[in-house]
DNA sequence: CTAAATAGTTAAGCAGGCTAAATTATATAG
DNA sequence: CTATATAATTTAGCCTGCTTAACTATTTAG
């Protein structure tokens, strides 16, 4: 498990930077906005997929059916997402996000950040466009990596 | 709300990125740990301060100490704290992390990083070695926030 | 048309995580 | 010494999130 390449060392040392700033601004969120961490995962997911049935969102969090139909109820009377039948598979219902479901997963993004911006002050203009150069780099490559997220 | 800055929009993007590929791993090794959020957000807490009492840990994640000791307990229980009493005010108790508290933790951040192995393959050495300088930049900054994480 | 499979919901029950309030033990102020 | 404040715990109760099992509606295979 010795992972010598000092990138990774280098990202490890980032990550647990990140992660401790963030965690508790993140749990804190999840607790005023009444959001439990299926909820918040699934937001996201369905950010990003853009529309899902209940199962595929169930299985993506490793929960029942059943849960996952539960908990998505809840979300529509938050008024979170919108469930709708699929006019062709009328047993299937099509899950996608509301507008207010898209404002509240911002929220939870920037709540997790305001001390990027802290940090953003600290720095030069030439160190921004180098770090800039170097997320730019990452977020092209991650976008490749064929997103077989699950 | 309109952030101009370039840097922050990119970083915005790379955290957009970054959380959709970990939150879900994220989710998955609290259940499988069987670790609460509470219980995750302590242990990170903890692994930085190195010794909090029962009350701290309860104001950090917002909840009662009631709360607190009652989750710590199970913590104990797991073996991934140790609680002893403090010699000087025997009112209030020591909580740090065990050896096995710090390899769950260890375990946590990697679990949620495999991706970024793949991620780092795709990566030639120049282009490493730039994103490290960033990663080290960020890094010096970050520490040099005058940490009131709270 | 019938039988089997699939998608989703509902119901009952259990454990976890929280709260407020009461309790115990210790420390501090007058 | 006494009264008050503080740290932690215990208790009772509530709500959430999950499970399994039963049920409904729809599609697909033969």
């Amino acid at each position: 498990m010795s992972n010598t390449d000092p990138f990774i060392a280098t990202f490890q040392q980032w990550q647990d930077i990140f992660m401790h700033r963030s965690l508790r601004k993140f749990i804190h969120f999840a607790r005023e906005s009444g959001l439990s961490m299926s909820m918040i995962g699934t937001l996201f997911h369905l950010s990003k997929k853009g529309c899902a049935g209940v199962t595929d969102l169930g299985d993506h969090l490793g929960v029942t059916s059943a849960a996952s139909s539960q908990m998505l109820e809840r979300l529509v009377q938050q008024e979170l997402i919108l469930r709708t039948e699929d006019p062709i598979d009328r047993r299937v219902k099509q899950i996608v996000l509301t507008e207010k479901g898209h404002q509240v997963l911002d929220e939870g993004i920037r709540a997790r950040q305001g001390w990027l911006d802290d940090l953003a002050e600290t720095l030069s203009l030439e160190e921004k466009k180098l770090i800039k150069r170097a997320l730019d780099i990452m977020i092209n490559r991650a976008n490749q990596l064929e997103g077989p997220i699950e």
